[in-house]
DNA sequence: CATGAATGAGAGTTCATTCAT
DNA sequence: GATGAATGAACTCTCATTCAT
């Protein structure tokens, strides 16, 4: 029994520190990431990762083999982040509307998590990131997210342009616009004000755009 | 007269000087450039732009303040060569026409210059630059040039939204999704082979669908 | 009965734990030892020791004071090791033919085991190791192994030249020069096909040399 | 008449120049070969070179590519000295006299520029190093200088034995043997106090025994 | 005008070692 | 007894920039 129980609170402690360890793993990557926003990638060094977190710079190294590994992580994570979001808008069932959400996500997040998107849309990618392929799966499933709900705009007869394909690139592409410009300043001259706002509108703008003469849903 | 024309003498000298600063500028300018595309800006240094010019690193620094100002200057240059092809599609009367060919010229200059545009629009300013608000005049004429060929468009009837403003946002910001995409290497997954050819489509069908109803040109 | 019952038991634990306890201290010696040859000592973390073990860094002080600890006990090991080997010629009657066997052994023990004779005759010792004595008591020994067989020879009129401790010099840096040759990579240009075989004709054809005339056994 | 003068000052300058910098070089090269005897090859770093120096530690990759280099120029340099020492016995017609002078050298060098036999014969080679043949000219020009001694020996009939690869093999190995010992300090036991005298006279011994019977010289 | 030697700071990374658990 | 997180110092190397010449 003493054994059984030793056991147990080994696996308790065993339990514990692993998510002690998910913990700490998670407070570098979101420092990495606040840090990665402000000065951007290349000009943050681990080091003042790890001065920010008050460590040394070798304990980093305990969570990360190396920067890249750091960039892939909240690449990753960002992507996982983005997935679960577009994916929230699958319980609206007419096609338009969702095609509306999703743009309203899209925007949202770029808004809410500049770090995030900076480093999976704009940054460069890094040498070792382009060998292997792995990486963007959760990317590739949320491209898949939207050109599904193009595919059923289409299928409805709400948009009456009927390449798939094309008219995700269509979306996509502006509305990454939008994001990116915002994210690395160049929309200053505009007021500022109500920026966000106006990629809002010009989104719906877009999407009405798109949607075939008459049937303006 | 001996005077005057050691005088004229000298003024043809400073001439001369002046010129061959200009041009060692200039020099200087295009193999940065060219680096910066080929490595991205953070990553090349002042010595390895030297070297590659076969000069001592110091010497930059006769043309140069620092490396934020080299950025500035390409930054400048690169407006203004932008500016200078928008500005050509001038002669064409028909505003629509002219439009499609601004779209035209904007895709073109990215995809031909992706070092230029990477500076322009994508890459992060530097600190010191954001405090100075000199340097955006090209970039402002430029702005106006699509705003008033937006405008002439309206005028005349080819697109039925009214806002002059929101719509050059709108083509704007979409064009620089996809020419910002292209250029951080995130359309690889896209087949890749006809990515320009997709892009200009993908700019006509845009304007296309901005044209009011009834009214295809 | 019962006490002393226990203390038998626990005796018997006690001298497992001990049994179990040196096998282990041999399983890290194994390993750092393997480790050693393939990279040198100088490139060999204790890190990556433990890791080939899967071990902690930190069980690898449970066994040794540090890393300088380590490479005396190899040293050791190896001293024995080669001790063993030396002695084991002692079953050879006749001096000469002990002699010759002494030189095969020595040469075959530096080719089969290189990462132990870099240690103990090439690599640069630890300062910790200089100022402590011991250690070399095996070394001493197999020494002793060859002075005795050389004067025995010397005896038996085997070799001319009568100084005994001269005589085991001249033959032990004969050797030791081919060997650490060969460990240190400096004897790639000789066709490297057979230079086993040419240390050994080497070997023999320094002791024919010290052979006295006339008396070629 | 001015311009020849300036031009012929700048000559000076430059010239001056060269002759500095060739000196700071050098006396970079001779601080980290000192301070390679002394602690070891793998635990110098060049911030130590620096630091003896009162450099920064960037100001040595104004004069080497990167430590490989300082190792490489050390080796070459080594090697050119140690071909010029070796070749002063060609004044010596007598070839046994000229061998018996080549491994007076021998030991000489090794033990009068310990930092450099260790770099050259005893210190296991950067990777980088293995791959490029270069570097290696002096020293086969040095070996080349042994076998023509050896072959001249043979041919005056005073060595017996015929082959002039293995001959030199033989000669080589021994005197190795024993600057090693030395230089990685396994003679400690030995007296210490008159090794260099016990060296050279075995080196002698070796040669008296490599003279063939009846004849010695 | 141009040089290029020099610097100090800082990059990513690895290390032997310690110590609370 | 064993763990493994953590450290601080060290590593090689590159950088933008300065300044005497």
């Amino acid at each position: 029994r003493l054994r059984l129980q030793q056991s147990l609170t080994n696996m308790g402690i065993a339990e514990r520190k692993a998510r002690e360890k998910a913990q700490k793993r998670e407070l570098i990557l979101a420092t990495a990431r606040q840090l990665f926003l402000k000065h951007g990638f290349d000009a943050v060094s681990l080091r003042k990762i790890a001065d920010e977190l008050e460590y040394s710079p070798g304990t980093i190294y305990l969570y990360f083999k190396n920067k890249a590994e750091l960039f892939f992580a909240i690449h990753q994570q960002g992507f996982d982040e983005f997935y679960l979001r577009m994916k929230s808008a699958d319980t609206i069932e007419h096609p338009l509307e969702r095609m509306r959400e999703l743009g309203h996500i899209y925007l949202k997040f770029a808004i809410d998590n500049p770090e995030f998107y900076d480093l999976m849309f704009i940054n460069r990618m890094p040498v070792s990131f382009e060998e292997g392929e792995t990486g963007w799966e959760s990317g590739m499933k949320t491209y898949s997210c939207l050109k599904e709900t193009v595919a059923a705009c289409i299928e409805a007869g709400h948009f009456s342009y009927q390449d798939v394909e094309q008219t995700a690139f269509y979306i996509w592409t502006h509305m990454h616009g939008m994001a990116s410009l915002l994210i690395r300043d160049r929309l200053t001259m505009h007021g500022e004000t109500n920026v966000d706002h106006l990629m809002e509108e010009t989104m719906r703008r877009m999407l009405d755009m798109l949607v075939g003469e008459g049937e303006r849903s």
